[in-house]
Formats: C-alpha cells, sequence, structure tokens
DNA sequence: CGATGATTATTAGCCGGCTAACGTGAATCA
DNA sequence: TGATTCACGTTAGCCGGCTAATAATCATCG
C-alpha cells in the first residue's frame, strides 16, 4: 500500500544511511582516516591551500565543520595551516606529504566502497539510483 | 564514465542525506521533537513499556544511543522511565500523554516530508528506489 | 548458600553534522 | 583619518551515531 511504502522509505533510507556510514568508516580507518576527512582530502588534493570557508561552500557543510575537521586532520598530520599572504583573515590548509600520499589510497578505497555497496547493480540501475537520489535533495532543497 | 559514476553515488549519496536531516529536523522540531526521537516514539506507539534494549534491537541502534535519547525523551515530557516488575536491571521506557497525543500528529509530518522527498516520482520509481536501498544495505551487510 | 559469569542500563568520550556567539582583520564611508 | 560595518575563522555547545568501561542485577553452578 501506499503508507506502507512511505514508512519503507523513510525505513530503508537511514539504515541504508547508517551501513554506509560504518562501511566507509571502517574502510578509511585502515589508512589512518576518518569517514569525514576524506571531503576535504578529495578537494585539496586537487586545489591545495583552499581555505576552510571555501571548503565548505564547495562541499555544501558549514565552516565549523570543516574548521574542526581540519584541526583533526592537523592533528594526524594530513594537513597544516598557513597563513594567507595577503588577508591575514583568511587560512590556507595545506596538505602535508602524507596527506598527498594518500591520494591514490583513498581514491581506491572509495571505489571500492562504492563497488562493494552497488554490487549486482546494473550500469543503467546505477544512473538511476544517483537520479532518484538528486531528486530528492533537489525536493527538499526548494523552499516550497 | 564508469569512475564518474562512482563519484557520483557517493557525492549524491550524502549530500541527499544532509538534505533529508535539515528536512526531517524542521519538520519534527515544529512539534517539539527531535528528528531522532520518531524512531523510539514509533515503536512505543505500537508497543509502550519498551526496554532501551528491545528498542536499539528493533532499530538497529546501539543501546547507548536509545538510553541517551530516551533521557532527552524524559526531560521533554515525552515519555518516563519506569521500574520492571520482575526484573531490576531492566526499564520500561513508557509514553506520557503528550507522547501518545502526538502519534497522529507525527505520521502525518512524516509522511507530508517523504511525499515532498518523493514528489514527482512514480509510484514504480518510488519502489524501486526502496529496492535499490535495500539492496546497498544488504550488500554492505555482508561481511568480505 | 555463596561465588562466579552473563545481561542490562548507564556514563564517558569520539566523530560529524549544525547554530550562535566571539574576536580579529579588512573595507568602506563620513 | 577614523569609526563603522562586513567577512572570516574559531569556540562553545546541541543532536545523533558509535565503542569502551562501570555498576547493578540475575542466573547458574559448585
Amino acid at each position: 500500500m501506499c503508507v506502507v511504502q512511505r514508512d519503507e522509505f523513510q525505513t530503508a533510507f537511514w539504515s541504508t544511511k547508517r551501513a554506509m556510514a560504518e562501511a566507509a568508516e571502517a574502510a578509511f580507518n585502515q589508512h589512518g582516516v576518518r569517514a569525514g576527512q576524506q571531503f576535504i582530502l578529495e578537494r585539496l588534493w586537487e586545489t591545495d591551500g583552499q581555505t576552510p570557508g571555501e571548503l565548505a561552500k564547495a562541499l555544501g557543510l558549514a565552516t565549523p565543520t570543516v574548521t574542526r575537521t581540519a584541526t583533526r586532520m592537523e592533528t594526524a598530520g594530513l594537513l597544516h595551516r598557513e597563513a594567507h599572504p595577503s588577508d591575514a583573515r583568511l587560512v590556507r590548509l595545506c596538505l602535508t606529504d602524507r596527506g598527498r600520499r594518500l591520494e591514490k589510497t583513498l581514491e581506491q578505497e572509495r571505489r571500492r566502497l562504492t563497488e562493494r555497496a552497488l554490487r549486482g547493480l546494473t550500469d543503467d540501475e546505477r544512473e538511476q539510483l544517483v537520479q532518484l537520489l538528486e531528486t530528492i535533495r533537489t525536493n527538499l532543497g526548494e523552499r516550497k
């Protein structure tokens, strides 16, 4: 029935989210990286030295989320803070050698995770899945 | 390309998750309920007086997650703790009048949220979405 | 009956999302 | 120039997920 289907969506979505979070954490922890740090790493691999505000905007996160994660990454030896040359308000987050070296490893880990999650799905199904997810996000984003 | 599609899945999934979390929080906050409390409420509407351990098992959560959420719900006047009649280790979580009265309101709110999220999707697409999500969860659940 | 082991809830503390409040530096304008 | 406003990063603290460690109680076995 319709109502049942609605319940199923919420249930399926949140349980899948927890499974994804758990699997991601396990995958990245093998390399001394926490799940939330991958997003910042990916952006810095592409363009090093971005500010917390830039990263937050690019990732759709709140700035404090980025600054705190960056602090943990600094402690973990993945990046370090540098003063911005022309604007003392800004902070540049710059990868360490270790942070840079992890690029290929973690990208492979992420691919493996995605492949494991989507195992058995055809290319069409994968594409439709992404489409459905983006529709949902768009629907929720509309301030109606 | 294949790699791009994999990236798209992770990106789409996590951004959709954040959008869902934000929308759920906004929807339930209107009624003085936090997003994480709905799951416990739903179970207690069905069977009142369950223990934290029972709820955790039924919801697939860790027990401390339930006990802390229950504490906040107690503070919010949604439930209260009662001693178990025959086993002093157990605690029964029992709805207050307010917790019971919210049943129809919150169920409607949840239906509205789901409908808003899935707007524009056909019944077939909704069913397939749930199927895809459950496949993912099953894939990740398999140890190996 | 008493000791030992299992079960349960709780506490403490980490991660990752958020908002609000704060302080500092840049920029603007009178 | 100097005051005010704006922009940015950080801190503090909430929520909701988790694990590890505690404390209390039950159950079992000697």
